[in-house]
DNA sequence: CTGAAAGCGCTTACAG
DNA sequence: CTGAAAGCGCTTACAG
């Protein structure tokens, strides 16, 4: 099964020249004469040598191993962020190593440690909900480049790459309020997620702003935003004394629950009740009315953090970087509710 | 940024062992003492050693890394085979890299060879659309364990996971049959594409056994299944002289396009036009009506491949096996069409 | 401009 | 049961 690898060793004897010029003139050294390196990189190619990473990376203590975590790997928003990581890794020379996280934080421990054995250069990670517990992620922090992207913290203080969730969902109840809605309802996750957070802060400045009183019988939070929620939530919702004339969940997910149960109950959307989502996944367009969202750019925020991490990598640079990279999320306005 | 490592030498130092034996002990090497053992094993512990992987990989020639090429890693149900792949690598010990290659022959061939020179210890393979080319993946079998799943070939002499293709689209068409259908439409892609292929064999079988001629007019052959080409061959189909009464398109995506232009023009599903997709992708249950189709096992499928390339890289059998692996897909009836 | 030699951290055949 | 030594394939400080 295994062919007869070729090494500089190899190269070396047949131009009959030491390993170490080799090595330089494949690597471009400015010690070696041009004739050299041309000799050499003819043979290297017609032989099709490729240098073998592990006694490379063994050497020099670099792997080009970039670690990714992310919590689910199935969700659609997670793979456009993927592609970007990887598209983006490509180019500058890394490969990418992902693992799931389940939102287990006991996985996530054992996976930044297996990582860090496995010897990445550096690491991506989307936290998990909980993300009170954040002492290994720190751990990780004081023992290589490490960058959180999508689900942050802003308890961890490194480089962290995300959409302005906030002025995101600002803007989705906005544009609520603008088109004549006023009891607008909010399902959300429990407060320990950060980005629930940030997109509730988005709604209740919205309100505010438009001096719309904040009623609590309106917001529902659920541990776990998912489809399902979203309708027992609206069922919930409609079943209250005065029930809301809008509905801003904060995943496609949850949105797509809602407007099956409006529909079940044949209420008019969104003249009746108007429903926002946010990810822009491939269900808005399917599901009937399509839903309104904000358009989550994850290729960029992909990309966006492979650059700083790379550049973090490279320069090693001692001072800790904590940089908030903010990309901008867009509202996609649908039938789900009017154009203002 | 680097802190000092824990490194063999250092435990054999403090423990006034050599090297040879420190790293036997760690090893459960039968000739050393179950006291050494265990005073060894405690300091590791204690120090929070752990293994430099690439002095290791790179001493034996064996990284632990599997290599995973995709076409698109956005789709769902490949995310759903590469959550199997991930977890049951993690299980056996392996990591894994994961690169797309976008359905781009040049990027595949691209892939095979930086993962190569990567050094993983084999590769899973879901091959491009053009499984005509198939020299580099040839090439790269003879060089390490390689396996196909999902998108796979019988040209390529290693071992296949793949769902039973052929055998679910039979059933899909011949419920179609079951409940009345006569004239069945099918929207496939081009022949270049193996499952494709064998989804139209599926098709042609089930309209043979149950004696229902072949109409070439409803064979819709398209280079890309998306959800526009299934819109714009519905509108094909609709313009022809005599229109199906059913349509089977081989994957979801299309077969919602064909929904959502059957709805445009108030054809009723599934009395005048019934339809069957392929995947039980998270569309299927959000369509309108609820789309029929095929239940992949993805994670099964990923699980498989993997079991069955660590047999391979571990036993390091010179013996090519050549297994075709089929897990069975199920027919899942929704209102697309009636239950029989 | 080129080479000899050391060393990265580990494993293992050989010796005792 | 334990150790000294070689070696995996590369890079690089040192020497010339």
């Amino acid at each position: 099964m295994k062919k007869e690898v070729v090494t500089l060793k190899k190269l070396s004897q047949i131009l009959d020249l030491s390993t170490s010029t080799v090595s330089r003139a494949l690597n471009d050294h400015p010690d070696i004469s041009a004739a050299t390196k041309e000799k050499v990189k003819n043979l290297a190619k017609k032989m099709h040598y490729v240098p073998n990473i592990f006694a490379k990376g063994f050497r020099q203590h670099k792997t080009n191993i970039i670690g990714v975590i992310v919590p689910n790997i199935t969700h659609y928003f997670t793979t456009t962020m993927v592609r970007g990581i990887l598209e983006e890794a490509a180019i500058k020379g890394y490969r990418v190593i992902i693992s799931e996280s389940n939102n287990d934080i006991a996985k996530q421990t054992e996976m930044l440690n297996t990582m860090l054995q496995f010897g990445v250069d550096g690491m991506l990670v989307s936290l998990t909900k909980m993300t009170r517990e954040i002492d290994d992620v720190l751990e990780t922090l004081n023992k290589l480049p490490l960058i959180l992207f999508d689900k942050v913290s802003s308890k961890i203080p490194c480089t962290q790459v995300t959409i302005n969730d906030e002025q995101a969902a600002f803007d989705a109840v906005e544009h609520l309020i603008n088109i004549g809605k006023k009891r607008i309802a909010i399902i959300k996750e429990q407060d320990f997620s950060y980005t629930s957070q940030k997109r509730f802060a988005g709604y209740l400045r919205a309100l505010k702003e438009n001096n719309i009183e904040v009623d609590e019988k309106l917001i529902m939070s659920v541990d776990d935003i998912t489809l399902e929620n979203g309708k027992q939530m609206t069922s919930h919702l409609l079943s209250i004394k005065h029930p809301p004339d809008a509905i801003f969940a904060i995943t496609d997910s949850a949105a797509v629950g809602v407007i099956q149960t409006l529909k079940k109950f044949n209420i008019k959307i969104p003249e009746t009740i108007a429903v926002v989502g946010f990810s822009n996944s491939r269900l808005s367009t399917v599901i009937e009315p399509n839903l309104t969202t904000i358009d989550q750019p994850g290729e960029t925020i992909g990309k966006n953090a492979v650059k700083h991490l790379i550049e973090e990598i490279e320069t090693k640079s001692v001072t800790i970087s904590n940089k908030m990279i903010e990309i901008k999320g867009a509202l996609i306005i649908r039938d789900s509710t009017f154009k203002a």
